[in-house]
DNA sequence: CATGAATGAGTCTTCATTCAT
DNA sequence: TATGAATGAAGACTCATTCAT
């Protein structure tokens, strides 16, 4: 039987040298290696390299969504919710430093099929933003003109900015949870209402 | 300049073969054709095939720059100032969208010297967010615990994940200039002092 | 015999794969699949991909090399032989096309100890029709300057022809077997001499 | 300008080293080398390895084609056409052995494209024996149930078994002329008519 | 300056074969 | 005996770069 533990420690493997090289410039022969399998065996597991990249978000973005949807959930007010993605976002960037890396890089990159996949999960993992405006808005805490489809991307955006910073920034000047605060005080700030200011 | 006249040449076709194909899977071959010059004659302009990206950047990157700070500079209003880059911002992108696509997608990846050279002006052009800011904080108007740092990229990142959807995505649902005034709104009421709050 | 019966299912698998896709193009797994044994298992009662082949031929060649001899001693006349010969030929290839298929496209491959291999068979198999032959010539009824060998190998490669045309042409114009009757009416009538013209 | 001999030297490269190997055991940097240039240049001129084997077939059976047509047209005799086909067919493959051996090793192998493209000239070639054969029953010396179909496959299948033998075979028993004179002399006995016997 | 034919290093992928279970 | 996961050698093909013209 295919040996689940390989197929993990290949991943890892990959995480590890497309993070460090970028996809193009990774080696299977060098994954195989840092795996301790054999270049073959990695086509036992993955049809391709392409296919290997794919299930890599796969594979860690599944757990990166739930321990996100976990973390919200425990969290009732909707403002809260934005601040705790926030934070937990950088802070999962700053645990899973290759993971983010390659998000960040491999992510923009070009092969259709892989942008179409990986869509799937990237919008589920924003979407729990507009849900939290949405509540927002339903309870009457954030402005109605706040269109939730621009909110979430440009929350997301101001977010992943930072953390390419962190990652690829050779001097980490600000640290990741500090500036997750404040990037989300900034935003709860503009999105919430006057009256609200205070509260938060 | 005849020579002048080739160089951009090539840079042009780079920069749509670049931004459909993305850097890996784009072959010189292709850029001299769409260029028309044979593919020689690229190494006389160029050094490599990295050289002609970062000198793409180069090119374009100071157009790029030098237009948003035109535009900038027209502006007395620190906090208008913002406005106006995430609205020239968006603007740029919907009217160079090869440009955009690749800045979105290589600008990402990962040899260190070009993102080295690329952080340049990168820095350049968003220390022109950065400078408002402190602007907007010197003459009382900005909120004094704001970390320019910070901001600068935030409001980056979100202007640009929203550049990053309309580039990409096959369904515009979203004008990139009315996002760049909802961006801008959020952005302000975040950062203004809440007495400023009915001027923006 | 336990052992006997999954040899012969490997054989007849790899018949039907060879035939297929060709001894190169055919993948060991593909056969085992067929044959409903592991990869491994092959290698139990093969020692090559190579052996696997040559034990076909082997395997299928002893049984239509008895089978030509058995029908053949029926016949007494050598000119009706060689009529037998040519009839049971086609009509083995039209009962057994898979392997027609290989020994048309196989047994012309290269590696050179398979052509030798493959010749102890095949020489005997051939040997029927010179054997005829010469049974002829004693007999007074075939002219004396054919030469067995070459006439031998010309009538195989007549009806071996027309097997090719059979197996792999899609429009199947001539029937097997009265290509059988008209090709060797027409080789009888070239080796036999003019006074027997009107007995055959 | 691609250099018309280069590609000339490719293919007798290939053509040695597919007669010597076998298609599927020959390395394209093989024939590189024996052609002296680079592995690469190969690509320049052919599409792939597949292509040249077809270009080979398409390149030398042109030339083999229109060799035997010139020498077929110079006799007028349909009965002698068929003799000089014989002669012609063994001579030219004793001249070209390489390409004999590969038609003989390689024209049976599977991709069926190729068997395809093969096919056309090939039809070419063996139309030669049939239209001798329709001349020869125009003019009322070869029998009328011959059906040339039949016949000229079988005369094919006949005259290259004993090429196959020549080109295969380490000893030489068998000179290739005497032996198309011997098959051609049985096949005209078994085509025409009883009353012609003697003038042939 | 311009060309484009030639180069050849580089790498993904396949698959016959092995061997621990 | 039987299995099938693992191996790793092997090779077709690509394409950035060079250089003779």
């Amino acid at each position: 039987m295919k040996n689940e533990d390989k197929k993990k420690r290949i991943i890892e493997a990959a995480l590890t040298v497309f993070a460090e090289k970028g996809f193009y410039n990774s080696k299977i022969s060098e994954i195989a290696e840092k795996a301790e399998v054999a270049d073959g065996t990695i086509y036992l597991y993955f049809k391709s390299k392409d296919d290997l990249l794919i299930s890599l978000f796969e594979y860690e973005g599944a757990i990166i969504v739930s321990n996100m949807k976990k973390a919200m959930e425990k969290v009732k007010d909707p403002v809260e919710k934005i601040r705790t993605f926030a934070i937990n976002h950088l802070n999962m960037v700053t645990k899973n430093r290759n993971l983010a890396t390659i998000i960040q890089v491999e992510l923009r990159q070009s092969s259709k099929f892989m942008k179409e996949y990986v869509n799937k999960k990237f919008v589920e993992y924003l979407n729990l933003i507009s849900d939290a405006i949405h509540e927002g808005q339903k309870i009457g805490i954030i402005r109605e003109e706040i269109k939730s489809g621009i909110a979430k991307r440009a929350f997301f955006g101001a977010l992943d900015e930072m953390a390419r910073y962190w990652v690829l920034s050779p001097s980490k000047k600000y640290n990741p949870i500090s500036s997750a605060k404040q990037i989300s005080d900034i935003f709860i700030r503009g999105l919430i209402k006057e009256e609200y200011l205070n509260k938060y």
